[in-house]
DNA sequence: CTGTGCTACAAGACTTTGATGGAT
DNA sequence: TATCCATCTTTGTCTTGTAGCACA
C-alpha cells in the first residue's frame, strides 16, 4: 500500500527552474506535511471508526479522511481497470480484493457521494467469500446506522503547520497587493485613463477640500464605463491584464478596482503637473493639496490560522443564498448611491446587484462550459459555490487529477490561491524588471516563461475559462464572488476637521461605507481578518477601520509580533508614499518613487519625507519639511483613528466573548489567578453580568512568585484570594497538618495582587556575611533577588575557592529542574559579598591556571608513559629477535601486525590497568630517580591499546620528533 | 440559520529544595 | 573515608483554549 506521503508527492509538477516553480515546490513540501501519519488523536478516531460503521459519512473537512479517500480513489481506479465488478448503488456494498495478502479497496460511490464519504481498513464484522484470490466483503451496515461523528482534534503539529501556511499565504498576498499597487502607478495606464475621463470630471482635482460627496460623479462615471467580467480566457501578467481591461473596458473586479486606483492617482498627477502654481499656493497656505492621496486596499483572504479552519467557510452554504453572489455588480447601474451611511447598501441595491448578476455573465457563462456532472452539481445547489473545481477539459488535467486523487475542496481552493499568489510574486519580479514604464506592456506577457506552468495548471483546473488575475479576487471559491475584496481609500481633506481616509469601492460604486464592509464580507461567508492598504510599494494594516468586532477576528489573526515585524518596513514605505507624493516637483514620477523606496528602505530619504523638523516655513523649498510634518500628522492621525476604534469597540452580546476580550471582562470568566481591582466602573451588562474594563483585571500570584520578580508583599497585607492547593499537594500538606494539629493554612494558596507589593528589601550583607534563606542559600531568580552588597559569581567550582579562602558564601539557586516527576533545585555558582569578588576571582583565576597546568602535566605524563610502552615493546622485541631470531624461522613483515593485533585483542581488557600500573610505577621511579622498570626486567611484556598503530620506523621517527615536545 | 452556553478534550502550565552508587 | 558527579525516570493535576453539540 502506498504511503500518504508518496501520494501527496505525486501531485507536484516536475518542471523546475522558475521562481514560481521553486516557490510552489516549497509550498508543496509544506502541503505534504499533513499527510504524515497522525499521532494518537487520529488513532483514537480510527478506533472509533472501526467500532462504528465504515460507510458512515464523515466530516468533509478531515484531512485524514480525504487522504484516505484519495488513496481509495486510486485503488478504485486500479481495480476498475482490472475489471473488478462494482455495485450499482455503490453505497451499501463495497468490494475488497485480496491480492498477495494485502487488502485493497474498491469504491464505486458516485463522485458526489465520495466527496464526503470515507472508508477505513481494520477489523470489522464482515462477511467474506473467497474466489480465486478475490475476497468480496459485504457490509451489512447502512450508511445511516451511525450518526455520531468521530471527533478529530487538531494536534500541535496540525496547528503549527496551519500557522506556517497561514504566514506563507499572507506573505504571498502581500506580494500580490504590492504588485497591483505598482501596476496602478503605471503612467501610461494613468494617462490613458485620463484621456477617457470627461472634462468636467477633471475638475475634481481642483477641489481644495475634497469630500466623499465630491467623488460620486467620478465613481458613477467609472462604474458606468468599466464593467466587471467574471473571467477571461487569456492568461497574462497583471500589468498587461490591466492594460487589456482598460482597452476592453472590462476586467476582473481586481483589475477594475486597480483601474479606479490608477485613475485617482492620475487625477492627483494632473493636479500637480498642470497647476504647480496651485500647489505652491496651497503649500503656502498650509492647506496642502492632498485630496487625492490613494491607497489600494485589499482584504487578504488568507488561509486559516487554524487547522481545517476553512472547511466551514468553504462549502457549507449555497452561493445563491449570498446576497452578493456575483462578480458583476457593475453591469447594472446602481440607482441610488448615497454617501450617507445606510443607504447604498439598502435591500434595493442588493436586489439590483443580485438580479443583475444572475442575468449577467457569471453563472450562465460559467456553467455553460461545464460538463454535465458539474452542471448537475450546480443544480443541486452546491457547485455554484465552486462550479469548476473538478472541471477538467484537458487530458493533462485529467491525469493530474487522477494521480493525486480528489482532494477536499477547501484544500484545492487554498492550493490554487497559493499558486496564484506565488505566480503573482514571480510576475512582479519579471514583469516589472522588464517593462517598468509600460512601454512594452503588450509584450510583457510573452516575457513570462515562468508563468507557463502555473497558468497551465490553472487552466487545467478552470477549463481555460478563468483569467490568472481573477483568481484571488473572485474565481477561487467563487461562492464568495461579490465579496468586496478590493477597493480604494482616498484621503479627503474636506472630511472631518482634519481630513480622513474614505473608503471608495468603485466596483460597486460605494463611497464612505467602511462600516458596512464587514457585514458584506460576512454575508459572503468570509471572515474579514486582514485589510491591508497598499501605496508606494508599501502597505499598512487598516483592519481596524473596517472591523467593528475585533474580538471575533483577533484569534484568527497571526501572532501580532510577527505581523508587525513583517509590516514595519512596508508601513514605513506606505507612510512616506501617502504623504510625500504630492510634495514632489513637476517631474513627479510614481515609478521612480517606487524605485527609490525599493532601493532605499532606510528612513533618510530627504527627497521624499525630509527631516523631521516641523518648522513652519512658507518657502517652497522646505516643502519636504512640511510634508514631513504632515506625514507625521496624517499618519499619526490615522493611527489615532485606528487606535480609537480599537479602544471603542461595542460590548459583545455573548458572554463567551468576554473570556479573551482585550477590552472588556466579566467576573464570571476570570481565571483562577485573576481578580477585579478596582471593581469598577461597570461599563454595561451582558446576560446580567456586569462588564468591567479589562484594565481592572489584575493577575494574582503567591508570595514566592512575586519574589521572583523582585517584589515582596507589604507588611500587614492580607491575601486577596485564597484557594485550595492542588490535590496532590494538598494530600501532602494534610499529612503535615495532622502532625501539626490541624493548621489549615498550609493547604491553601495565598494570592496577592500587584497593588499589595513593594520592591524587594532583602537584608544587607554585613561584615562579609551573606544573608541566606532558611536553607542556607540564595535564590537568584534575577539580579533583583540578590541581597544588597552581594554579587553572584556564575563560575564552576568557584565555591571551593571561597571555601579555601574562608570567605562566607551561599550557593546560588537559579531555578528548578524537573526530573522523574520531581523538581530539583539547580545551583549555579555562589553568592558572595561584593568586597570579596575580586579576591575570589583572582584566586579562581590562579586556581584555574593551576588546574590547567596540572591537566597539561597529566597529559604529558600520559604521553610519556605511552611512549614508554611503545619503545619498551620495540626494545623487547628487538632483544628477542637478537636472542632467538637465528634459531626461529624469520617473521615476514606481514606477520608482525597480525601478531600485534592478536596481542592487542588478548590484552584489551587488561590494557588500561596495566598502563595505569606502569604510570604509577614510573612516577615512583621518577621520584627516586630510578631507571624505568623495562630496562631492568627484560621479559616484561607490554601491550598496546587499540588506537595505537604499530610501525617501527615511523614511530621511531615520530618519537625523535616529539621528544622535544614531551620535554 | 444563528447565537449561546455547556461539555469534553488536547495541550501546556505548574509543581518546586534527592537518593544512590560508582569514581576519584 | 570523603567528596564529586552522573544517573535514576518520563508525574499528575489543573488551567486554558477550543471544537462539538444541543437548544432556544
Amino acid at each position: 500500500m502506498r504511503s500518504r506521503k508518496e501520494t501527496a508527492r505525486e501531485k507536484k509538477p516536475s518542471p523546475p527552474g522558475a521562481l514560481a516553480e521553486k516557490s510552489r515546490e516549497s509550498v508543496g513540501k509544506l502541503l505534504t506535511r499533513p499527510n504524515k501519519p497522525r499521532s494518537r488523536g487520529t488513532k483514537k478516531e480510527d478506533n472509533n471508526l472501526q467500532q462504528n460503521d465504515l460507510s458512515c459519512k464523515l466530516e468533509s473537512g478531515s484531512k485524514v479522511n480525504d487522504i484516505q479517500y484519495a488513496d481509495s480513489r486510486m485503488k478504485s481506479v486500479t481495480l476498475e481497470a482490472e475489471g473488478c465488478s462494482t455495485d450499482a448503488t455503490g453505497n451499501t456494498v463495497r468490494e475488497y480484493q485480496v491480492d498477495g495478502g494485502s487488502l485493497r479497496g474498491s469504491l464505486s460511490d458516485s463522485r458526489e457521494e465520495m466527496n464526503d464519504s470515507d472508508w477505513e481498513d481494520g477489523s470489522i464484522p464482515i462477511s467474506c467469500s473467497t474466489d480465486n484470490e478475490q475476497v468480496t466483503i459485504e457490509f451489512d451496515e447502512t450508511p445511516d446506522s451511525v450518526k455520531r461523528k468521530p471527533v478529530r482534534r487538531p494536534t500541535a503539529e496540525d496547528k503549527e503547520l496551519a500557522e506556517i501556511v497561514h504566514k506563507v499565504h499572507l506573505l504571498c498576498l502581500l506580494g500580490r497587493g504590492r504588485l497591483i499597487d505598482r501596476a496602478c502607478d503605471d503612467p501610461l495606464i494613468q494617462a490613458a485613463l485620463l484621456s477617457l475621463l470627461p472634462k468636467h470630471l477633471l475638475n475634481i482635482s481642483n477641489i481644495a477640500k475634497l469630500t466623499a460627496r465630491d467623488l460620486r460623479p467620478l465613481i458613477l462615471w467609472f462604474q458606468d464605463y468599466f464593467h466587471v467580467r467574471s473571467s477571461t480566457s487569456e492568461k497574462r501578467s497583471f500589468h498587461s491584464a490591466l492594460a487589456h481591461a482598460l482597452e476592453t473596458r472590462e476586467g476582473t473586479s481586481e483589475e477594475i478596482a486597480a483601474l479606479s486606483v490608477a485613475l485617482f492617482r492620475a487625477l492627483s498627477l494632473t493636479a500637480r503637473v498642470f497647476s504647480s502654481a496651485f500647489v505652491t499656493s496651497v503649500v503656502t497656505s498650509l492647506g496642502l493639496k492632498d485630496n487625492l492621496i490613494l491607497k489600494f486596499v485589499s482584504i487578504l483572504d488568507v488561509a486559516s490560522l487554524k487547522p481545517d479552519g476553512d472547511k466551514s467557510a468553504s462549502f457549507s452554504q449555497d452561493a445563491s443564498s449570498s446576497i452578493f453572489h456575483t462578480s458583476t455588480p457593475m453591469v447594472a447601474r446602481i440607482i441610488e448611491v448615497s454617501s450617507s451611511p445606510g443607504k447604498s447598501f439598502s435591500p434595493n441595491v442588493k436586489d439590483n446587484i443580485c438580479e443583475t448578476s444572475r442575468a449577467g455573465s457569471f453563472r450562465s457563462s460559467e456553467t455553460e462550459n461545464k460538463d454535465t456532472s458539474v452542471a448537475n452539481e450546480s443544480d443541486n445547489g452546491q457547485s455554484c459555490s465552486f462550479p469548476f473545481v473538478f472541471k477538467q477539459d484537458s487530458s493533462e488535467g485529467c491525469s493530474t487529477q487522477k494521480s493525486q486523487g480528489p482532494k477536499r475542496k477547501g484544500d484545492i481552493e487554498f492550493e490554487l490561491q497559493m499558486e496564484m499568489a506565488i505566480a503573482a510574486t514571480a510576475a512582479r519580479m519579471t514583469t516589472f524588471a522588464d517593462s517598468k514604464m509600460g512601454s512594452n506592456m503588450g509584450h510583457a506577457h510573452s516575457n513570462l516563461p515562468s508563468f507557463s506552468s502555473p497558468f497551465k495548471r490553472m487552466k487545467d483546473f478552470f477549463g481555460g475559462v478563468h483569467s490568472f488575475s481573477h483568481g484571488i479576487s473572485t474565481a477561487i471559491g467563487s461562492r464568495r464572488v461579490g465579496s468586496p475584496l478590493y477597493w480604494a481609500e482616498v484621503y479627503c481633506s474636506g472630511e472631518n476637521l482634519s481630513g480622513k481616509w474614505v473608503h471608495v469601492d468603485a466596483v460597486d460604486a460605494i463611497i464612505d461605507e467602511e462600516e458596512k464592509v464587514e457585514a458584506v464580507v460576512a454575508a459572503c461567508r468570509k471572515t474579514l481578518r486582514y485589510v491591508v492598504a497598499f501605496a508606494g510599494n508599501g502597505a499598512k494594516d487598516v483592519t481596524r477601520r473596517y472591523c467593528m468586532k475585533w474580538y471575533k477576528i483577533a484569534s484568527k489573526r497571526v501572532d501580532s509580533i510577527w505581523w508587525d515585524s513583517v509590516m514595519a518596513p512596508l508601513r514605513e514605505m506606505e507612510s512616506r508614499a501617502t504623504s510625500g507624493m504630492f510634495l514632489l516637483e513637476n517631474d513627479y514620477n510614481p515609478n521612480r518613487i517606487s524605485e527609490n523606496l525599493n532601493a532605499e528602505s532606510f528612513p533618510d530619504n530627504a527627497t521624499l519625507h525630509g527631516s523631521s523638523g516641523v518648522e513652519a516655513s512658507k518657502d517652497c523649498s522646505v516643502k519636504t519639511d512640511m510634508g514631513s510634518s504632515l506625514t507625521a500628522s496624517r499618519s499619526s492621525l490615522e493611527d489615532m483613528e485606528l487606535e480609537t476604534r480599537a479602544l471603542t469597540e461595542p460590548l459583545p452580546t455573548n458572554q463567551q466573548a468576554y473570556r479573551t476580550h482585550p477590552l472588556y471582562a466579566i467576573e464570571k470568566w476570570l481565571t483562577k489567578y485573576q481578580i477585579l481591582h478596582p471593581k469598577g466602573p461597570i461599563l454595561g451588562f451582558c446576560s446580567g453580568h456586569a462588564v468591567y474594563p479589562r484594565t481592572c483585571v489584575q493577575t494574582l500570584k503567591t508570595k514566592e512568585r512575586w519574589l521572583r520578580e523582585g517584589l515582596q508583599v507589604k507588611a500587614n497585607e492580607l491575601p486577596v484570594k485564597e484557594m485550595k492547593r492542588s490535590g496532590k499537594l494538598h494530600k501532602v500538606k494534610s499529612v503535615e497538618d495532622d502532625e501539626y494539629a490541624g493548621d489549615n493554612s498550609e493547604g491553601t494558596l495565598k494570592l496577592y495582587g500587584k497593588w499589595q507589593l513593594e520592591p524587594l528589601q532583602l537584608p544587607h550583607a554585613v561584615n562579609g556575611i551573606v544573608p541566606k534563606n532558611e536553607r542556607g542559600q540564595v535564590d537568584v531568580w534575577s539580579e533583583k533577588c540578590l541581597p544588597p552588597g552581594t554579587v553572584h559569581l556564575r563560575l564552576p567550582r568557584v565555591f571551593s575557592v571561597a571555601k579555601r579562602l574562608e570567605i562566607d558564601y551561599a550557593p546560588a539557586m537559579v531555578g528548578f529542574e524537573y526530573k522523574n516527576g520531581q523538581s530539583y533545585p539547580v545551583f549555579e555558582g555562589i553568592v558572595v559579598c561584593a568586597e570579596f569578588k575580586d579576591v575570589i576571582l583572582e584566586a579562581y583565576r590562579e586556581e584555574q591556571e593551576k588546574r590547567e597546568a596540572e591537566d597539561k602535566k597529566r597529559n604529558e605524563m600520559q604521553a610519556i608513559s605511552r611512549w614508554y610502552q611503545l619503545l619498551s615493546s620495540v626494545v623487547t622485541r628487538q632483544r628477542l629477535k637478537n636472542r632467538y631470531g637465528k634459531s626461529l624461522p624469520s617473521h615476514t613483515s606481514t606477520d608482525e601486525p597480525t601478531t600485534v593485533n592478536k596481542s592487542m585483542q588478548v590484552s584489551g581488557s587488561r590494557d588500561n590497568k596495566q598502563s595505569r600500573e606502569l604510570q604509577q610505577e614510573n612516577k615512583r621511579r621518577k621520584k627516586s630517580n630510578d631507571p624505568p622498570a623495562e630496562l631492568e626486567e627484560e621479559h616484561k611484556h607490554v601491550f598496546f591499546t587499540e588506537d595505537q598503530s604499530f610501525d617501527e620506523e615511523s614511530l621511531s621517527q615520530e618519537f625523535a620528533a616529539s621528544s622535544s615536545w614531551v620535554d
